[in-house]
RNA sequence: GGAGAGAUGGCCGAGUGGACGAAGGCGUUCGCCUGCUAAGCGAAUGUAGGGCCAAAAGCUCUACCGAGGGUUCGAAUCCCUCUCUCUCCGCCA
């Protein structure tokens, strides 16, 4: 959420960064709004002050005995007032949170403006393109020939957009997971957490899948289904105050995450690139507003640090402003080789959110001297999507006889060299 | 699912209609004192919003005792609804 007093003094500012995410959002009906609260609130206070006064003078005069019922009759009439007014400023800030509410990040000015996805610019690229002495297969195929990925299954079990793993494809599945975790934990310092994987309204809201993106969501009757784990994991500290000396708190947590893909049909509709359920491990911070830039290329580094480990070839690429998620102000995508497509797909998203989740979600932080308590930077990443990581290296390590050697990191966790067909 | 108890500041805990933003204690911060430490003494110590101010500082007003509504001149205190927590019973991986 944007501060609204940050809009009303850079109104010109705020409409050019929306402009420029293709949000045709109008500001002046907000700041309409702001007005009539503001001047609703003074007109209410005033009364109140009043309404104190008349208070503590009957308060005092009953011991006397007075006649007090001109007062009390002219403090009806005051309540009454107070109470309208009350109703009346509710209204107004009813309506500007779901205005506001609906607004997206402003992006950071290193953030290259642009119109779709090829205007994100290459940051960087590692490693090389692995060189196939035949056709490279796609990963579905490879994955349903050796018999560890099952979509048929999956589809009679529950439908499209799901997988069934077997054997050694279930195991890389779980490796994975162990492997991205145990870097993170060692190697990175973060603390892993286990989350509920169903979160309230709340949460989503603060993390900004609500109110605007519902449609997106799996939902029962009580609870959303996590579409990630940034929304537990940032929400572990909403409505708390964190001590300034702890941050940047850096968490990693590994859990399913559930997504519609509502209007994505027709899109990747084959393998495991979009999934309504797949597993991911996310790398979660709660950073200091100085160094938040800082603390997203760690982040960054972190997530880059499992395919260097992978020997996978990616590039790293800065999302222009067309492209920017809703509440994210900076991202960079890790985009992984896929030499079937003969393309990069994303495998990780790293944002810096600045204040924007927090200010949602009141997670803020406190100096030891208690000098003024102020709103954190949360980011988050990647690190990796699991799925995606299973499709990449089966086809960045496929044989020509259809079998799929395992990455060297990966060997301690599946016990295996090859990956050959069950039977 | 059934029965009961509860929700007050960073924490514990008092407060059943009027000077209560809220006693007392603990904690924390600053200062004093003391060979050092501990103890002791003194002071400070919530959040949000509005106004004044170019702005900060500061001053001032308002709101907040789980949430919302009601009664009343006036509500932490009385009434209603909801949410959450805890205890016991039942069921269950």
């Amino acid at each position: 959420m944007v501060d609204v007093k940050f809009i009303r003094q850079n109104v010109d500012l705020v409409k050019n960064a929306l402009q420029n995410r293709g949000s045709s959002i109008d500001l002046a009906t907000l700041m309409d709004l702001d007005d009539r609260r503001r001047a609703i609130i003074q007109k209410a206070e005033e009364l109140k002050a009043q309404r104190n006064q008349f208070s503590l003078r009957i308060a005092r005069a009953k011991g006397e005995g007075g006649d007090l019922e001109q007062e009390k009759s002219e403090m009806r009439r005051i309540s009454d007032e107070i109470k309208a007014l009350d109703g009346q400023i509710r209204e107004v800030e009813t309506a500007i949170e779901a205005f506001v509410l609906e607004i997206p990040n402003i992006p950071h000015e290193s953030v290259p403006v642009g119109r779709d996805s090829s205007d994100n610019p290459v940051v960087r690229t590692w490693g090389a393109k692995p060189q196939f002495s035949f056709a490279p297969k796609d990963h579905w195929d490879i994955g349903e020939n050796l018999g560890i990925l099952d979509f048929k299954r999956a589809a009679k079990i529950t439908g499209a957009r799901f997988t069934v793993s077997w054997g050694a494809g279930s195991r890389l599945e779980r490796s994975l997971i162990s492997f991205m975790l145990d870097v993170h934990t060692r190697d990175h310092g973060c603390t892993e957490v286990w989350t509920p994987f169903m979160v309230n309204r709340d949460s989503m809201t603060a993390t900004g899948q609500l109110p605007k993106f519902e449609e997106e969501l799996f939902k029962t009757d009580d609870y959303f289904l996590i579409p990630t784990a940034e929304v537990p994991v940032t929400n572990l500290y909403r409505d708390e105050t964190l001590p300034e000396e702890d941050l940047p708190i850096k968490l990693v947590s590994y859990t399913p995450c559930f997504r519609r893909e509502a209007g994505s049909y027709g899109k990747d509709t084959r393998g495991l690139i979009r999934q309504h359920q797949f597993n991911k491990v996310e790398l979660v911070r709660f950073a200091h507003p100085e160094r938040s830039f800082t603390d997203l290329e760690e982040l960054t580094a972190e997530a880059e640090n499992i395919l260097r480990k992978l020997n996978l070839h990616y590039r790293v690429v800065t999302l222009c402003t067309a492209d920017l998620g809703f509440s994210s102000a900076k991202t960079y995508d890790l985009e992984v080789w896929m030499p079937a497509q003969g393309v990069f797909r994303e495998i990780s998203s790293c944002s810096n959110f600045l204040d924007f989740q927090a200010r949602r979600g009141q997670i803020r932080y406190k100096s030891k001297q208690g000098k003024k308590t102020e709103l954190c930077h949360t980011l988050n990443g990647s690190g990796l999507a699991v799925g995606r990581t299973v499709a990449a290296i089966l086809e960045n390590y496929q044989l020509e006889d259809g079998t799929v050697r395992v990455p060297d990191a990966l060997k301690p966790y599946m016990g295996l060299d090859l990956i050959g067909p069950i039977g």
